[in-house]
DNA sequence: TTTGATTATGATAATCATTATCAATATTAT
DNA sequence: ATAATATTGATAATGATTATCATAATCAAA
């Protein structure tokens, strides 16, 4: 999905939802889409304040609250206490390595991984939407 | 690994550390190792002010960080921001399926996916220790 | 295109979980 | 038993997120 489909997806969304399409979700919206990896709210907060300075702050958590109600976002809870968000997709999930010493962040993927949460979830009569998975332990440099 | 092997392994953290044991800290330990899921630090609090009512706030978080220093709980964040403690092992790791709409959490243990996990970290340079899946969806009665 | 109804915004107060502080108390090696 | 050190418990502080509310913006309908 590229960043004109997400924007789609995200006004799909507000119409549905009988929302109303405003400036600062376009500005956050751009902001998050234009992300690498992942992003705190304050971070993007911060982003979107150079481009648009009157953001508020509350304006940026709601709003992230809506990219991921409709499913661009993922959530990602850490040690750290900050809630993290990232694109869900670009097509493929990713899964993370979190050093417990340095805090390094790999991502990586594992598509035996997926097909087995799959199975996993389907024979306890679920029916998987997402899932987060973080091996934790000791990157290269800090074994 | 029982009861008293878990106390072994945790006095004996308590000695290799320089700590000190205390009657809270056994208490709040004892008090763990009988859940039987996860459990929050305030929910711990309370079952440990039960026998011992002079317990503090401060000293349950404190310990619930030792026992889980010394390998004998697993935290797992979800979206309630409440972080819960779970008891690692009786030997088998266990994920958890939960539901986004009832918020119902099923444990469930799947050798197949310990393996990849291991494989995928291996192949990144990464020495693992722990890991957390959780997988996301509607359960039985919620489809 | 104005109006009217409704929702959004932004500033900031409130909340909630967790952590830090610190004086008083308990533990442990000697 | 003593001295040295760590722990406790009460509570204040912190930090992230959410609620509040007056003002402003959006949008459907006339």
């Amino acid at each position: 999905m590229n960043t004109s489909e997400a924007k789609k997806v995200f006004s799909d969304f507000i119409r549905k939802k009988n929302l109303k399409a405003t400036q600062q979700r376009e500005e956050i919206l751009d902001e998050f889409l234009h992300i690498d990896k992942h992003i705190t709210a304050d971070e993007l907060y911060y982003k979107v304040k150079k481009k648009y300075p009157k953001i508020g702050y509350a304006t940026v958590y709601r709003t992230l609250k809506l990219i991921n109600e409709c499913n661009l976002a993922n959530e990602i809870k850490l040690g750290s206490g900050k809630t993290k968000f990232e694109q869900k997709s670009a097509g493929r999930h990713h899964d993370h390595l979190i050093c417990i010493k340095c805090g390094i962040f790999i991502e990586v993927e594992e598509e035996k991984i997926e097909k087995s949460q799959n199975k996993l979830a389907l024979n306890n009569n679920f029916t998987p939407t997402s899932h987060k998975l973080e091996i934790y332990g000791f990157c290269k440099n800090c074994r």
